[in-house]
RNA sequence: GCCCUUGUAGUUCAAUGGAUAGAAUAGGACCCUUCUAAGGUCUAGAUCUAGGUUCGAUUCCUAGCGGGGGCACCA
């Protein structure tokens, strides 16, 4: 890449003038140059401006520098400009339409295994746009360490035990009859939704009378040791769960993976992840591992608990095992760390959550710094907002929850409306209508960075229009309708790019080779918006370009502008990948 | 009360300590007998307050004010 051959040469020029170490930036700003760098500021000696003339003089002179770029120029307060050769530009169409989709990928990572964990949707209640958020980011997260060469496993964790399990299970076990019926001949939607509204009226027992909440403690403990009074309605819920589950993740564009083993013996036949743990075997795991470090004395009894104590935290004091003898959050979380281990040999653990467990999750690496040292060190915590709606924050524990399958089908239908006049079928019809409202989901989601909330109004968020995913898929389209323009009227797209004249680079070449750095660092910074943010000024030159210029012309220039739009077709294509969208041919 | 987090155009979001703070929407003015107007062009509009560090601060530090989350047996 263009960038590292100029940070060598500026490194070099950079220790004739400093013996010290310099830290120096490149980045980019089109108002200024194609590069640019600080590095004569950074010099902690000297008058910059001198030792920017310096690294000029040094740069001019190299042969290598010279090969790829045109121009150095110092501005401002002492400012390095670069600009590079024309040429490289118009090689490098050339080289995307020869990696296609493998353009812009690097290897970073190669041979680091990496599981990443994300989504963990809890059995019994809703898939809801809270689990969207965390399924969008955290596959983004898998794709973009993949795209760097790492060894990706996708994990799924699942609470199948604990008490807003009881709390379904003991409506249901009321409702026993009705139940029944449901899952016998219900669909799968009408499963669901009864289940959820168990869940519900579960909670409201459980927060307004003593006795629900002595019922359901009880249901919980049933629930722990397997008995039989619970066991039909426990299995048939939890299996319509995991049925509903994997439903959705096709839906939002998972791709199943290959060898997948789910990690115990019970768990249903999911396909979209690789690994799904299940709390009813973390808990085990965990409570025997917490039962062991209370002899070390890492843990401690109080008020018939077992506690990771505020002095050893440095934090707060948070309860493993609660005082009915029962593995809470941390001790479950403290023995899937170790699970995940002996499944996948990992060299890093990234698990995606929502920020609102920040504060356990930093009590539990430390606890896990005195449980598993080397686990500890290599696991990443990576948070993301909340998705709030415009009324506040939803919940599920009333009923007011917005579905994420509710959500995209009210989105589908507006789509549909809109390719009503379009001269397609109706079955391609269909399909777009669920491609594109994926993509305005999902790029709303992924467009800003992660870890702040999202305030999601319906009617505005999921925009169509300006920096969406619909937008980016539109431009897409473009590019695919131009060639096919081009191929009926029998015009072949230029092959060769080593020696073509009269050219004028546009931003949209520019952009074309930033790609592979805007990769690196979305991956680096884990950080998808980085890719949105690029997608949509790509497809904005290409646009205004398309505006500006006939592209389909049998010419020198017309060929060449045909294999451009073939090139940004080709990164709109590998970034929305990326980002886990579909990119249709037509819309 | 304590801890974490956040504060940028009317709104929703950007900006590894750098040059003239970017977009998108909403507002105003234009462009479909050139390849999909879910598009393009022009225009107006913002860094919570007070200090500090720095050649340079939206970014780092301190304090204050506002939003969000958390503060032992839910996750």
């Amino acid at each position: 890449m263009l960038k590292q051959i100029l940070e060598k040469e500026i490194e070099k020029a950079v220790k004739k003038v400093s013996a010290g170490k310099v830290d120096f930036a490149i980045f980019r700003d089109e108002k200024f140059a194609d590069y640019s760098s600080n590095a004569a500021m950074q010099i902690g000696a000297g008058v910059p401006r001198e030792n920017a003339e310096k690294i000029k003089a040094t740069l001019s002179a190299s042969k290598n520098f010279n090969k790829y770029f045109s121009k150095v120029e110092i501005a401002g307060p002492g400012f390095l400009n670069f600009w590079v050769k024309e040429e490289e530009f118009v090689k490098n169409v050339g080289s995307v339409l020869k990696a296609k989709n493998k353009y812009g990928s690097n290897k970073t990572l190669a041979k680091k295994k990496i599981i990443v964990e994300f989504t963990d949707p809890n059995p019994f209640k809703e898939f809801h746009i809270g689990h969207l958020m965390s399924n969008s980011i955290g596959e983004f997260i898998a794709r973009a360490m993949e795209f760097s060469g790492a060894q990706v496993k996708r994990a799924c964790y699942q609470g199948d035990v604990g008490t807003h399990v009881a709390k379904a299970v003991t409506t249901l076990l009321a409702w026993k009859d009705k139940f029944n019926t449901v899952l016998k001949k219900g669909n799968l939607s009408e499963q669901v939704s009864l289940m959820s509204l168990a869940y519900a009226q579960g909670n409201k027992q459980y927060e307004e009378s003593d006795l629900g909440k002595k019922m359901i403690t009880e249901v919980n403990k049933k629930i722990y040791t397997k008995s039989k009074d619970i066991a039909d309605i426990y299995k048939g819920g939890r299996e319509i769960s995991l049925k509903y589950f994997e439903e959705i993740y096709g839906i939002l564009g998972m791709n199943p993976q290959k060898g997948n083993k789910p990690s115990s013996a019970k768990a249903s036949a999911g396909k979209h992840f690789d690994f799904y743990f299940f709390e009813s075997e973390t808990g085990k795991h965990g409570k025997t591992i917490v039962e062991k470090f209370l002899k070390k004395g890492v843990f401690a009894k109080s008020e018939g608990a077992i506690v990771f104590p505020e002095e050893k935290s440095g934090l707060h004091t948070r309860v493993f095992i609660n005082s009915e003898n029962l593995p809470t959050y941390e001790a479950k979380e403290l023995g899937l760390a170790e699970i995940k281990y002996k499944k996948y040999k990992y060299n890093t653990s990234i698990v995606v959550t929502g920020n609102e467990i920040n504060e356990y999750f930093k009590v539990l690496l430390r606890a896990m710094e005195f449980v598993f040292p080397k686990l500890a060190k290599n696991t990443k915590h990576l948070s993301h907002g909340m998705l709030r709606l415009p009324t506040g924050k939803m919940s599920s524990r009333t009923g007011e929850v917005i579905t994420a399958v509710g959500m995209l089908e009210d989105i589908e239908k507006i789509i549909l409306e809109k390719v009503s006049g379009r001269d397609l079928k109706e079955k391609e019809k269909l399909k777009i209508s669920k491609q594109v409202a994926l993509a305005a989901v999902k790029y709303s989601i992924l467009k800003q960075s992660i870890g702040k909330d999202i305030i999601f109004d319906l009617d505005k968020s999921v925009s169509f229009e300006g920096d969406s995913g619909p937008y980016i898929q539109y431009t897409y389209v473009r590019t695919q309708s131009i060639l096919r323009n081009a191929k009926e009227s029998k015009i072949k797209e230029l092959a060769n790019f080593n020696k073509i004249e009269g050219v004028n680079i546009s931003h949209v070449e520019k952009l074309l080779q930033q790609f592979p750095e805007v990769v690196e660092m979305a991956a680096e910074k884990y950080a998808p918006n980085l890719v949105c943010s690029y997608l949509v000024e790509l497809c904005h030159a290409f646009n205004a370009y398309y505006a500006e210029n006939k592209i389909v012309s049998n010419d020198a220039i017309g060929k060449y502008r045909i294999a451009l739009s073939r090139a940004v077709g080709q990164v709109l294509k590998n970034g929305l990948e990326l980002l886990g969208i579909p990119a249709p041919d037509k819309m």
